[in-house]
RNA sequence: CGGGGCGUGGCGCAGUCCGGCUAGCGCGCUUGCUUUGGGAGCAAGAGGUCGUAGGUUCGAAUCCUAUCGCCCCGACCA
C-alpha cells in the first residue's frame, strides 16, 4: 500500500505539500488557473482563525465593513509606487452587460484605493477620527506560480484600513495589531514568529514604513505570515482624506493597512506538519478530538458503541470540538490513518478490552505511533482529553521554537552567511544599503526578512560591504 | 515570457513509435457476505464520443494540420 502514504517531508518537501493538503481535505484545485477551492474542512480552520482575530479587533475598537470587488483602474493610478508595484498582477473586468466597459474595472488585488476613495468623503472633522475598519474578503493577484494556501491567484483575507488625525496614533496602531499577530502565531497557530521592519525593496507598494512577522518553515524558508504597514500620508494626499483639525487647519489624515491571510494555513500545514499528514495546534483545529469505536462483532459493537456514545457525550458537554467516527465501512487502521492525516489532535479509541477495564486509549497526533498512546481511565474524559489538548498546544510551539533556534545563525562574515542561507537563516548586521541587499540575493537568493526592532545599542559592521552599521537582520530564503 | 513535460472512466497510468476485432490495468465508487486494537478479503456491478476542431484512410486513442488547457523548472510575488 505505498500509494496510500504521503512521500516523505524530507524526500520531496513540495510534493508532501501538494498532497497533504488535498488528502487531509482542507482544499482542492479549481478550474480556474491558480484558484483553489477551500473544502469544509479548511474552510473551517480559516472560521476559527478569523473567530479569533476578528475578536481581538472588535477588542481593540475596530468595526467591520465591506467595499466592493471591483475598482475602478484609474484609482490605481494615483498613488505612483502603488501603481508600479500591483499594475502587473490586476486582473481586469473589460466587459460587463454584453458590452464593453468605458472604464476598465480591477478585480481588487487589496483595496487601499477604493476605501482611500470612501475615506475622503467620510473624513472631515478630527472627530470623524480614528477610522478604525476591517473587510474580511477575497482579493485577486495574477500570480504566475500558484500553490495551494501559499501562493493562489485569489487567496482569503482581512485587510485592516486605518486613518488617524496624527503619526504617533498612526505608527501605534501599526504595532499594536504586529502585535496581535504575533500574540495570534504564538498562542493559537503555535507558530513562533519574528517581528521587525521590512527593508527599502521588500516594503509595500506605497508605505513608508512596513513591518512584518515571518516565520521558519520545516525546509527552512521563511514565510511573510502577516504585514502591517504606515503611509504616512501618501494615500491621503492620493486620494484626498483631509480633515480640520482642532486648530481648525486642513491636515491631511494618516493611515495605515495590515493583513493576514489564507496563507497562514500553509504555515501551520509546513511548520507543523509531518510524513503522517497534517499536525494541527488543538485552539485552532476544527476537530479537537475524534473517537473511534472498535469492536469485531454485534456484541462487542453494543458493548463498545455504549461507552463511545457516553463519551462522546461527555465530550461534547464539556465544548471539545469532538467528532464520532462511526463509519462501518472502513477498519479502525483506516480511521487512525485518515485522522492523522487531517492533523486531529487527539484520538481516543474505545474496543472491547477498554470497556472491560473501564479505560480508553488516547493518542496525541504530535507524537505519532505507540510513543504517543496511553490508556487512561474513563472517569472524567472530558478534563483528561482538556489537559492533553492544552499539552499538545504547547509543546508543538516548543517545538517549532527550538527548531527556528537551532537554525538562525548568527553570522560575522560574508563566507559564513552563504554558507548559512543554504539551509538556514543568518542574523547579520547589515548597512540597510539596496546594494549589499541585491548582491546577497543575487549571490544566494537569500532575501532579507526583517528588521527586529528591539536590539542592542551596538555598533558592527555590515556582513557585505564592511561599513559600519547599527542594527542586525535576517537574511533567508523566502516563500 | 524562456526551457521541459502532459492531456485516455472520479484519481493515477498503459496502449500511440509500427492504424485493425468489444480501449485495458491499479485505486476509488455501488451491492452482498465475511471482517474491524495501525491503511481488510472475496464475489458481482456501474462508469470512457481517448482535450477540441478539421483532414488522410475501408478503418484513427494511434498518422497529418490547427487550436485549447494543465503541470514542473526559471524571472515576479502576500
Amino acid at each position: 500500500m505505498a500509494e496510500d502514504k504521503l512521500p516523505a517531508r524530507s524526500e520531496d518537501f513540495s510534493e508532501w505539500y501538494n498532497q497533504l493538503v488535498v488528502r487531509a481535505d482542507l482544499a482542492d484545485y479549481a478550474p480556474v488557473r491558480g484558484c483553489m477551492v477551500v473544502k469544509p474542512y479548511g474552510w473551517a480552520l480559516w472560521e476559527n482563525i478569523c473567530d479569533w482575530l476578528d475578536a481581538e479587533f472588535k477588542k481593540t475598537g475596530h468595526v467591520n465593513a465591506a467595499f466592493p470587488t471591483l475598482i475602478p483602474m484609474s484609482f490605481f493610478e494615483k498613488e505612483k509606487e502603488h501603481v508600479e508595484g500591483f499594475a502587473p498582477e490586476l486582473a481586469v473586468v473589460t466587459h460587463g452587460g454584453g458590452a464593453e466597459l468605458e472604464e476598465k474595472l480591477a478585480v481588487r488585488p487589496t483595496s487601499e484605493t477604493i476605501i482611500g476613495h470612501m475615506y475622503s468623503k467620510w473624513v472631515k472633522s478630527w472627530r470623524d477620527l480614528p477610522l478604525l475598519i476591517v473587510q474580511w474578503g477575497s482579493v485577486m493577484r495574477w500570480e504566475l506560480r500558484t500553490k495551494l494556501f501559499l501562493r493562489t491567484a485569489e487567496f482569503y483575507w482581512h485587510e485592516g484600513h486605518t486613518a488617524h488625525a496624527d503619526e504617533a496614533e498612526a505608527k501605534e496602531e501599526m504595532y499594536r495589531i504586529l502585535d496581535i499577530y504575533e500574540q495570534f502565531c504564538y498562542e493559537q497557530a503555535a507558530i513562533p514568529v519574528l517581528k521587525g521592519t521590512k527593508s527599502e525593496t521588500e516594503r509595500f507598494a506605497g508605505a513608508q514604513i512596513t513591518t512584518s512577522i515571518e516565520a521558519m518553515m520545516w525546509d527552512k524558508r521563511a514565510l511573510q505570515s502577516g504585514t502591517s504597514h504606515y503611509f504616512g500620508e501618501n494615500f491621503s494626499k492620493a486620494f484626498d482624506i483631509q480633515f480640520l483639525n482642532k486648530d481648525n487647519q486642513l491636515t491631511f489624515a494618516q493611515t495605515t493597512s495590515w493583513a493576514i491571510s489564507s496563507r497562514i494555513i500553509g504555515a501551520m500545514i509546513m511548520v507543523h506538519g509531518d510524513d503522517k499528514g497534517l499536525v494541527l495546534p488543538p485552539r485552532l483545529a476544527p476537530v479537537q478530538a475524534v473517537v473511534v469505536p472498535i469492536f469485531k462483532n454485534d456484541d462487542e459493537k453494543a458493548k463498545v458503541m455504549d461507552v463511545a456514545d457516553r463519551l462522546f457525550a461527555e465530550l461534547k458537554a464539556a465544548n471539545v470540538r469532538v467528532k464520532f467516527d462511526d463509519r462501518d465501512n472502513v477498519s479502525s487502521g483506516f480511521k487512525f490513518n485518515d485522522w492523522e492525516m487531517r492533523g486531529v489532535p487527539v484520538r481516543v479509541e474505545i474496543g472491547p478490552k477498554d470497556v472491560e477495564k473501564g479505560t480508553v486509549a488516547l493518542a496525541r497526533r504530535d507524537k505519532p505511533g505507540r510513543e504517543g498512546k496511553v490508556f487512561v481511565s474513563q472517569e472524567n474524559i472530558a478534563q483528561t482529553v482538556g489537559a492533553l489538548l492544552d499539552e499538545v498546544q504547547a509543546a508543538l510551539l516548543q517545538r517549532a521554537v527550538e527548531y527556528r533556534d537551532a537554525n538562525i545563525h548568527n553570522v560575522q562574515t560574508y563566507d559564513q552567511l552563504k554558507e548559512v542561507v543554504q539551509d538556514g537563516w543568518a542574523f547579520a548586521y547589515w548597512c540597510e544599503s539596496t546594494e549589499c541587499e541585491k548582491k546577497v540575493k543575487e549571490e544566494t537568493k537569500a532575501t532579507t526578512r526583517n528588521i527586529p526592532f528591539d536590539q542592542p545599542n551596538e555598533e558592527g559592521k555590515c556582513v557585505v560591504c564592511g561599513k559600519a552599521s547599527k542594527r542586525k537582520v535576517y537574511f533567508a530564503k523566502a516563500y
